[in-house]
Formats: C-alpha cells, sequence, structure tokens
DNA sequence: AGCCAGGCTCTCG
DNA sequence: CGAGAGCATGGC
C-alpha cells in the first residue's frame, strides 16, 4: 500500500535521515533514498519505508507499507501521523531560517542544510530506554547493545524473507529479569532502571501519554524522579523522544565538543559559555545546536 | 593491556 | 553534604 505526504517546505529528506545510514538493515536503516523501520499500529506491525520526489521546497514523501491486508483508514492516518512525527513533517523550518539571518555562522548551516529536519523516535517510551543504555559509554557500545535489545526482545515482523524489529514494548520489558537484560550487553544497573522504568509504565505509576502534554521542565523534573534517570538522560529523552528543542544539555560531552570546535578553536569551554552562546539563538537554540551537531557530523568547514 | 567513553546510584566519612 | 567506587562494550 502507498502512502503520501506532503512536508511543510522545505524538506530534505537525504539530509533529514542521513543520521540513519549505519543503522541497522533489520530494525532502522536510511540507503540509497529510502529510510525503512517497522512501526507499531494499534493492533499490528507493519514495515514502512519512505522515500522523496519533487524538491526541496515542494518535497512529496511516498509511503509504501507492508503488510498491507487489514490497514483500514484508521491505520493509514496512524501511519502517516507517526511518519509524520518523525520527521516532524509539520514543522516550518523557514521561521528558523529567517531569525538566524543575522547570524553569520548558523545561517551558512541553514543554507548549506536547506531542509534538514530533526527527527524523533517513535515512541517516548523508546527514547528514555536508549538515554538510559547510552549513559556513560560511547555511542557506539551502546548502539550495539541497543541492537541486540531490540532484536532479541523486541517483536518480530517478516516481510520478503526478511525479519525486522520493532522496539520492544513496556510490557515485554518489564517481564523480563535483570539476568535477560545482562545478557544482551547492559549492566545489571542499567538492567534494574530499564525494568523499573517499565514496570513503573505498566502499573500506571508513570504515564508517559501524561507527560507529553506538559511543559519541558516539568517533563524533565518528572523522569529525573525515576530511578537511574538523571538530569542529562532526562534532557535526551524530551529532545529525542518529544522534540523539546529548547533543552540545551550543557553537560552533555557531545555538545561540549561541537561548540568548542565551531566557537573556541577546539579549546575546551565551560557550562556557562555554553549558555552564553546559546542564549542569543533564543528559542531556536536546541535547532541551532542540531545545525551544529550535523555540520559537525558531516565535517562542515566554516 | 588499559583507559576512556553523551551517567547514575550507592556507600562512606 | 562531598568524594569515590563500580559498571557495561567498543575503539584506540
Amino acid at each position: 500500500m502507498i502512502l503520501k505526504i506532503q512536508p511543510e517546505a522545505p524538506f530534505n529528506l537525504d539530509l533529514s535521515a542521513k543520521i540513519f545510514s549505519n543503522g541497522d538493515p533489520q530494525i532502522q536503516k536510511y540507503e540509497n533514498g529510502y529510510y525503512w523501520q517497522v512501526i507499531r499500529l494499534n493492533d499490528k506491525l507493519v514495515l514502512v519505508t519512505v522515500s522523496s520526489s519533487g524538491s526541496v521546497d515542494a518535497p512529496e514523501l511516498t509511503v509504501n507499507v507492508k503488510p498491507d491486508t487489514n490497514m483500514d483508514t484508521g491505520d493509514c492516518q496512524l501511519v502517516k501521523q507517526i511518519v509524520t512525527s518523525i520527521f516532524n513533517l509539520n514543522f516550518n523550518l523557514l521561521n528558523f531560517y529567517k531569525d538566524m539571518k543575522t547570524d553569520k555562522l548558523i545561517s551558512t548551516l541553514t543554507t548549506q542544510l536547506r531542509g534538514l529536519n530533526s527527527t524523533r523516535t517513535p515512541t517516548f517510551f523508546e527514547a528514555i530506554v536508549s538515554s538510559i543504555i547510552e549513559q556513560q559509554i560511547s555511542l557506539k557500545a551502546a548502539k550495539s547493545i541497543e541492537t541486540h535489545m531490540i532484536k532479541t526482545f523486541g517483536d518480530a515482523l517478516k516481510v520478503n524473507n526478511t525479519t525486522y524489529y520493532a522496539f520492544p514494548t513496556p510490557e515485554t520489558l518489564s517481564n523480563l529479569e535483570k539476568d535477560d537484560l545482562r545478557g544482551v550487553g547492559l549492566s545489571f544497573r542499567k538492567a534494574e532502571y530499564v525494568i523499573g522504568l517499565s514496570k513503573n509504565i505498566v502499573n500506571d505509576e508513570v504515564d508517559l501519554e501524561a507527560l507529553k502534554s506538559m511543559d519541558t521542565q516539568d517533563v524533565i523534573n518528572e523522569l529525573s524522579a525515576i530511578r537511574g534517570i538523571g538530569e542529562w538522560t532526562a534532557e535526551f529523552s524530551v529532545i529525542k523522544g518529544l522534540h523539546r528543542l529548547v533543552v540545551v544539555p550543557t553537560e552533555d560531552i557531545g555538545l561540549r565538543r561541537v561548540i568548542s570546535h565551531y566557537y573556541n578553536n577546539g579549546n575546551p569551554v565551560s557550562s556557562d559559555e555554553i549558555n552564553a552562546i546559546a542564549y542569543n539563538w533564543g528559542k531556536w537554540s536546541g535547532l541551532a545546536i542540531f545545525y551544529l551537531v550535523i555540520a559537525d557530523l558531516m565535517s562542515i568547514k566554516i
């Protein structure tokens, strides 16, 4: 089944999905103009493949859904809604570009990276769990552990003789023992965090849906109260899962590296210095940082 | 080989 | 309170 989505222009799928280039093909990947992953509808899993036609300033996305048996109109709407959420397609970048025209460095990037939108995880839960896994260890190590966890405990969907995996649900993870998650590479400590969080969700002690409509700082406070979630994890969870790009995680080593690179000739920067720089971007601070991070990733020289 | 890498909790003093 | 230990895998 083919669905069409018209994103707010400008939008560039190739730039926006590039961060998934080294993703696992059985989980989530972007390759040769195609982005794919399994998404969870109300009562079923489907493999969704997204590609782009048209131009950056008049884009159209084609969404291929498999299997398409028993897909009703509500399911189609949900697929569109989830894809729109993942790539932030209802967000118009033009106001950001306009307001950044006076910022020499950022406006250079908005020209070069025109149509780059930041992505968000399909579920808030996924953002929190992966942020927990990413604590302390390198992103490479964390990714490897997460992949192992998804392939072991995620729900499988077979399409054209290939098996794909959806991120495991809170229900599934809440029923695991610590040893199960230790077996896929989490530390015993992180296994406790993930299982504890999942149990809280299943028991309705934590309501992630309710958090979604709260102020960013309130969400961070609520999350930080959960065992295993500190300030860093809470901030990255709302950035990756709820797209709250107003947060400036000054204590994050990745952000420090990027600011140091583009604003201080590679010399270390303090939290205060980062805050001072970000303050000038106002409500666009998170998006400006996102453009810097991607520029750094793509080795763009300014 | 050994240290560090997008943290956090627990334990001591 | 503050400081220190311990933890998981991958890369150098």
